[in-house]
RNA sequence: GGACAGGUACCGAAGCGGUCAACCGGGCUGGACUGUAAAUCCAGUGUCUUUCGACUUCGGAGGUUCGAAUCCUCCCCUGUCCA
């Protein structure tokens, strides 16, 4: 025990090697000494710190997520602290420049959109072991600060503080560090030791720039309650491209089916790089060491099946959205990459083009012989301007219902329309447009 | 407050009186190849019309000139150094 709090009697050892596990799946970057020994014997109570400035969480936080998922399933209690306090304040840690402000009412929006995703990872009814959800504003909200100075300030000296490498990179940058998120990592530490005494809390992690912050907590309950808590950090997720991983070209791919569709998470996965699916297949599957390998193996032979991604697509958007939508986002890859429109009724196709933009035209723009391939391109918004749709039919990169259009005096006729009402507009591959005409 | 340096298209960066819609690199968009890939190669990348051409762009406002991104004046902004 390394706690001096009334927590549950432990009545089993935890299941299932975690440590072992999170090594082999890579997902261990540091850990303080000893952790190892402690995941083994003991069933252990441990947190993740959720950044509450967006409604959604995006794919950045996943593998926390499942770090708190893996915990769970191995028998130890997750506790998901969503950081209304420290939201308020902002964490230096990985930020070159001050950041902004959130208002109370907004963190507890924001509060609520990640709570609801969390359940899908974590079982808070857990016999046992539930998950926990909690907003440390509950307790730094009404944190005085005298009392605060008194009793955690003392343990901070400022040297141990400024030696932190989130301090000293923003203490280099020309625009300083404001108190406000200096003090941050005392507040995160103060949270480690409030979860500490409630819930015997024993261990932190987070991502690998939390070092510091998990260290400063680990090290505060120490000093006041004499027990020796763990930290773990995860390792960066990186790409093979070198890009920052979580973002497309159009932008964070987020766990809100509102941000990111369905069909868009599901071919953010399916699109992985062959050099990163196996790692991702460790971190963000549930898939075991066997089929794991066989996937590797998969991938070293015969890449072009892609059937590490197709799996790690499935798997991942299942995890985020359930089977349905996870059907639904294969069944639109089919159809948009496999070829057929024809076979849809219009029907079918709103629902598979369900998240592509779309623009109304009148049906009497197709009078006459029909409205001219450049003037619908432009007029739809799927090129800027008429001089970019011109260059574009010309290098053939324009299809209309899948069909390439290389004639820039080319004539659209209403009768090229899937039951006379739509048009799907392609520019190159995977840029398509629906055009509804009314 | 003083002394320099500089502000050019999405970014970086040439141009320094006409031939500049503006070299080049990156990015981005197409095409070829392919595995809805990577790498590579090709093309394009102000607007309108596309054949010629017209119009709007080079921090802002004026001015000189037949003609300026390029010269002059004032203003605004940024960086570096000195106080």
């Amino acid at each position: 025990m390394t706690s001096e709090t009334d927590r549950p009697p432990v009545a089993d050892p935890p299941s299932g090697d975690l440590h072992a596990d999170l090594l082999w799946r890579g997902m261990v970057f540091d850990t303080t000494p000893g952790l190892d020994e402690v995941l083994r014997r003991e069933r252990v109570t441990a947190y993740v710190g959720f950044d509450p400035t967006a409604s959604s969480l995006h794919v950045g936080s996943l593998l926390p997520i499942m770090g708190l998922a893996r915990l769970q399933r191995c028998g130890h209690s997750p506790i998901a602290i969503v950081g209304g306090g420290t939201g308020l304040i902002g964490d230096p840690s990985g930020k070159t420049a001050e950041r902004r402000l959130l208002d109370a009412a907004q963190v507890e929006e924001n509060l609520q959109g990640i709570r609801g995703q969390l359940e899908r990872f974590l079982d808070f009814d857990a016999v046992g072991n539930p998950a926990r959800i909690v907003n440390n504003l509950d307790w730094l909200g009404n944190l005085r600060l005298v009392d605060f100075l008194r009793d955690t300030g003392k343990h901070f000296t400022v040297n141990y503080m400024l030696a932190k490498e989130s301090v000293k990179r923003r203490l280099e940058s020309e625009d300083g560090i404001s108190y406000t998120e200096f003090t941050y990592m005392m507040l995160q530490a103060y949270d480690f030791l409030v979860l500490h005494d409630r819930y015997g809390c024993g261990l932190q992690m987070g991502g690998s720039d939390q070092w510091g912050n998990i260290l400063a907590g680990s090290d505060l309950i120490r000093r006041m309650r004499g027990a020796r808590v763990h930290g773990m950090v995860f390792p960066l997720v990186t790409n093979a491209v070198g890009t920052k991983f979580g973002k497309t070209e159009s932008g964070t791919v987020w766990l809100d089916r509102e941000r990111t569709s369905p069909y868009r998470f599901h071919q953010f996965w399916l699109n992985t790089d062959d050099r990163d699916v196996v790692p991702y297949l460790k971190y963000f599957t549930w898939m075991d060491r066997g089929e794991i390998d066989a996937l590797a193996a998969s991938v070293a032979e015969h890449p072009e099946r892609r059937e590490a991604q197709r799996a790690l697509a499935t798997e991942v958007t299942t995890l985020v959205h359930g089977e349905a939508e996870t059907r639904r986002a294969e069944r639109a890859a089919e159809v948009l990459f496999g070829g057929e429109l024809d076979e849809l009724s219009a029907e079918d196709l709103l629902d598979v083009f369900d998240d592509v933009p779309s623009s109304d035209l009148a049906a009497d723009a197709f009078a006459g012989d029909g409205i001219g391939i450049i003037d619908l391109l432009a007029d739809s918004g799927l090129t800027a301007s008429r001089g970019e749709a011109r260059r574009l039919v010309r290098s053939g990169g324009v299809f209309v219902n899948n069909r390439r259009v290389g004639d820039e005096q080319a004539k659209i006729g209403i009768d090229a329309a899937v039951e006379g009402s739509l048009l799907v507009l392609r520019k190159g591959k995977k840029n398509y447009r629906l055009v509804k005409i009314r």
